[in-house]
DNA sequence: ATAAAACGTTCGATATATTGAACGTTTCTT
DNA sequence: AAGAAACGTTCAATATATCGAACGTTTTAT
């Protein structure tokens, strides 16, 4: 949960920069900061300051969380790009994310825990969600929440989509 | 965009512990940093690592990026903090936030637009919202809709509130 | 093939972030 | 009212983040 960021944040960095195509030294020269500098932080050994987080936070032209934030999981499918906002702590604990499809792309996710529950809602774009059982075809502003516990898919069509995406963990459902 | 976040931080940090009501000495402690540590910073004097801030937002339990990110908007009151999370151009156009309301606190919003709506799903704490006549209290992974196109209410108890939320505009349904 | 440039890494020197202790002030307790 | 506790700030000592230079390697240009 409390993750530590500095092990993420340098593979993060790398990918983030190599998916723009820049070398390491002219990130470092474009941010003002030394590559020497920058090469630490890629690997992890070292512990950064806000300056020079924002720094390159701004030359990679992304929002200053998602240089830490546990991003992605882009499920080895570029398709979906899944983005933190929240992690609840409380019963149940919930997550949040901001979830961006492209167009005609689909996603399945295996079955979470039981009593693992989703909630979508759209903000933007077409997008059609859920269980084989149990899906739904959303439109900006709908919501729509299904269970987890059994596979799931995400799938566009002409346009891409823009949701907010919840997911809900009933670890106290449980029986024991 | 690009504003210097070492000025913005400090008051940022310091309203967000104010609002939690828990002291610098507390909060130092809580987080595991030195309380003179602590004071630069929210002084604005202090340029902090990425271990000191993610720990200060791990205990303030808010997303990293908020620490710095042009969050607010704060109403006047600073019991509830709202950041822009996406603007949406499509149709119906929707909006999306994430929402913090401090413990005992109330905010009550005027009536938008005939045909807006809003959506709440709950992410930890627990929140009543709604209208006069058709308000409920959410539970972490609870959602709930309703229409804002009347005053409406946003009101915590014991615990602080964390929630999405999202404002769907129907534009086309006014009818000049 | 050779030279030149750029790449990412490593190394000492410097700047500074962080710490723990001490301070004066305010608030709670007796 | 006097004492104790907690508050936020300031200070010197330490740890370390950052820098600029040098390195070996790879890529580009001549």
């Amino acid at each position: 949960m409390s993750e530590s960021p500095l092990q993420t944040l340098g593979q993060h960095l790398q990918q983030l920069r190599l998916s723009r195509g820049i070398s390491l030294s002219q990130l470092a020269a474009d941010a003002g900061i030394a590559k020497s500098n920058l090469s630490k932080i890629e690997q992890g050994n070292s512990n950064p300051t806000l300056d020079t987080l924002w720094r390159i936070a701004v030359q990679l032209n992304i929002p200053f969380g998602n240089l830490v934030a546990p991003i992605d999981m882009a499920m080895g499918d570029e398709s979906i790009q899944v983005r933190l906002l929240s992690q609840g702590r409380g019963t149940p604990s919930t997550d949040a994310y901001l979830m961006h499809c492209s167009a005609h792309s689909e996603h399945r996710s295996d079955a979470h825990l039981p009593g693992t529950r989703e909630t979508l809602t759209l903000i933007s774009g077409c997008l059609e969600a859920g269980t084989e059982s149990n899906s739904q075809t959303l439109l900006p502003g709908d919501s729509f929440t299904f269970a987890a516990s059994e596979a799931h898919f995400y799938r566009t069509g002409e346009q891409p989509a823009t949701c907010l995406l919840t997911v809900i963990y009933h670890e106290s459902e449980t029986p024991s």
